[in-house]
DNA sequence: TGTTAACTGCTAACGCTGTTAACCTTGCAT
DNA sequence: ATGCAAGGTTAACAGCGTTAGCAGTTAACA
């Protein structure tokens, strides 16, 4: 049996409980995304949910894969809008949409990079989230490796890496990422992903407030700093 | 009245609120602090706890400012033990003290610099959070201050700066800080705030497990940067 | 000193939450 | 046609924040 009539109606409730949900958080926040109240939105009751969900969390990290994978399109869309020989243009792109994204979606940010929940360790995540969130992490670093195939930043040769480091880094790239490249790349890739998100982040959960009202200034300076360690075309927004 | 006994029963409870509110929070995280979890540790009912906090949402406000002193105080204590003459070292010292302390704390990381919870929009904060969150912002600012009064490291000119950025800095400038500095100094200040405090975000809510174990080498490579912009001497760690 | 008011606790209750158990109807397959 | 599984229901349990109402204790004041 391909798709029988069941098997329809069960996607399509599938369906409704994500947007429900989505719809509730983006209205009223993530504390807000329960049981009974998706249920209620959909005219149901809340123990009807566990016949899609075993639980709560699950429900959540459901959605959590939802969202990752909304965001990893909206990347792609962006970076697509820059013409192929533009890597430079590429990478601007990148990091600005994702700023855009989080700051324009902050409750789903919250839920995605904000603390991790009880049961919600980040580590143990449903497969389906833990692969969504892979795939937007290596729409980064594609763009990275291409950039370093592309034009070959300078990096710090393996034997300067500090030894702690250049075994972690040896593991990530030969286990995660089976590529073969020089273990420099790999710590230049992450130095910049943490001044990217870490300087998002801030600015999202608005631990800049003290003193700014729009950090996008310092956020264009951070690239402009970024853009020199890899040899880039800085070019202004819009 | 002076000091009647009621008000020494009453210091003693919200102390002992305190107290065990932080224990719980310690123990069993933040969504373990609840009203009653409190009260029964104290041998109370948790309607009790109204006659010292208007709600629940307050308690935990109060229970931030107590942990923002706690940090403040082991960053002050942390920069006395290295000598008066040895910036960079002070310096440094503060930074990797905050790292230490966020990793070694969480859960109370995550209450102090995680997503603003519902009712707790970190702008609304209570006076007294709000107070202690400033004192702690202050021990790394004036720790800035005092290096660019003894060691004057290079800042752009006021006329280079984004003019957007620039009206921004002015007002953080006249208005919170009221000290006479050029506007650079406080860019370069917000820059390497961001850089600390964003690493150290990431590094607590594990959004760098998915490639390292042990993030320090990736923490002490951006000190020392930090430091290079600063002209610091970066020694390293113990 | 006696009275009054404020303070500090209690219990009971309301409505919310996630979750489980028991039950009933409906769709699908043998 | 029979039987089983899917997908829904209601009722219930334990927990939550919060409010109302009641009692006892302490402090202040006439």
């Amino acid at each position: 049996m391909v798709e029988s009539r069941r098997d329809r109606l069960r996607a399509a409730t599938m369906r409704e409980i994500s947007e429900t949900a989505r719809r509730i958080l983006v209205d009223q926040g993530p504390e807000a995304v329960t049981l009974r109240a998706i249920a209620r939105d959909m005219g149901m009751t809340a123990p009807a949910l566990y016949r899609y969900f075993d639980s709560h969390g699950e429900l959540l990290r459901h959605l959590v894969g939802d969202i990752f994978t909304e965001l990893t399109e909206e990347l792609h869309r962006d970076i697509k809008t820059v013409p192929d020989g533009d890597l430079s243009g590429k990478f601007l792109a990148a990091s600005r949409c994702f700023r855009r994204w989080s700051l324009g979606h902050r409750r789903e940010y919250a839920l995605l990079f904000g603390a991790p929940l009880p049961g919600f360790g980040h580590k143990e995540q449903a497969d389906f989230a833990e692969e969504c969130a892979r795939r937007f992490g290596r729409t980064f670093l594609a763009l990275f490796l291409e950039l370093w195939h592309k034009r070959r930043f300078p990096v710090p040769p393996d034997e300067e890496i500090d030894p702690g480091l250049r075994e972690q880094l040896r593991r990530y790239r030969d286990e995660a990422l089976a590529v073969d490249l020089p273990l420099g790349v790999i710590q230049q890739f992450l130095q910049c992903w943490v001044r990217l998100q870490g300087g998002v982040s801030l600015e999202v959960f608005g631990h800049l407030d003290f003193a700014l009202d729009d950090p996008e200034p310092i956020f264009e300076l951070t690239m402009i700093e970024i853009g020199q360690g890899l040899g880039l075309e800085y070019s202004p927004p819009r």
